[in-house]
DNA sequence: TATTGTTATACTCTATAACTATA
DNA sequence: TATAGTTATAGAGTATAACAATA
């Protein structure tokens, strides 16, 4: 008989409640603001592989098409196009023949940077609007909601001192 | 010298840092999880026309271009095939035998529901890893976050009881 | 045989340009 | 003429299926 599966009171659900509809907003508002905050040559799809390659360096094409949620034919074309652009590099693994590492390129870098600095000043621009308690009070709870967020960009602990044991699975 | 080009101290701008590094991961994770928490019939994209209409009820579809940021064909595009599987209405505007007004059907508002509790479900779920003390901070500021966030998908003030100015510059 | 990565094909989203209907 | 919406076409993202090279 429950009409909304999840509603149960307090903070907590609230936070739940409120990042969702965050998320919801950011979706149509992020994606409308691409011209001006995601400044082509970069697809947003492209800058997923940016992001994750950032967050992951030297891992290879099925790694990160797990990593992304992607099928193997779009991380090809993806890389494809940023390699093209000069963003990233494709080396031969050492250890594999058949794997592609990638890597950031300096140039892949410096746009990271660059893009994150036009996002900074559109979101500050946003926010000068909210009052300067709310700001600070959301300062402290984000930064364990980031930690949260991020948690399945990250591969479950490669082995920390083995070098390369390649677990793909 | 300043290598990273905003970085002025204190809360309010840790909380523009940390908004912008939530959304990366947000683009990210989210886009990952389409299949678990978006639920096709419906793509990120016309969920996003979803969203707007739903808080803009019956505007046409050059507003809603607009809302969207995207272009005239695009807008056709994504109503048709919105259209198609019963999710919005488009009626003859009655002012103007050129418009067409679209307006969610009780099948899209329940498809809305359905999305929304799936993601609040995946949402409940990964934010069981932070601290409740900090869900609770995060639930003071977020729903001033939430305002500023929403400020461009609204339309600017299209006069309270007029009727239908259809001010669409 | 299983895995890594690619190419072949098809569908959706996006945009610009050209067109129709209305104002 | 100007505006609302559509259709035509092209480029990019995504997926499944079929294939190459390697393990």
């Amino acid at each position: 008989m429950r009409e909304r599966p999840i509603r149960p009171s307090g903070p907590v659900a609230s936070a739940v409640l409120e990042v969702g509809e965050l998320i919801e907003l950011l979706e149509v508002v992020w994606e409308r603001g691409r011209d001006t905050v995601c400044a082509p040559p970069v697809s947003s799809a492209q800058a997923r592989v940016l992001f994750v390659i950032e967050r992951n360096e030297e891992i290879n094409l099925s790694t990160l098409g797990r990593l992304l949620g992607a099928a193997p034919p779009s991380v090809t074309r993806l890389c494809d196009r940023l390699q093209a652009v000069g963003f990233l590099e494709r080396n031969p693994s050492p250890a594999d023949r058949r794997e592609s590492q990638v890597r950031l390129t300096a140039r892949g870098r410096a746009y990271l940077r660059d893009l994150r600095s036009r996002r900074q000043e559109a979101l500050a621009e946003a926010m000068a609007a909210m009052p300067e308690a709310s700001r600070a009070a959301l300062a402290v709870g984000l930064s364990d909601l980031l930690d949260a967020v991020a948690a399945p960009l990250r591969l479950p602990a490669p082995g920390p001192a083995e070098g390369a044991e390649s677990r793909t699975a």
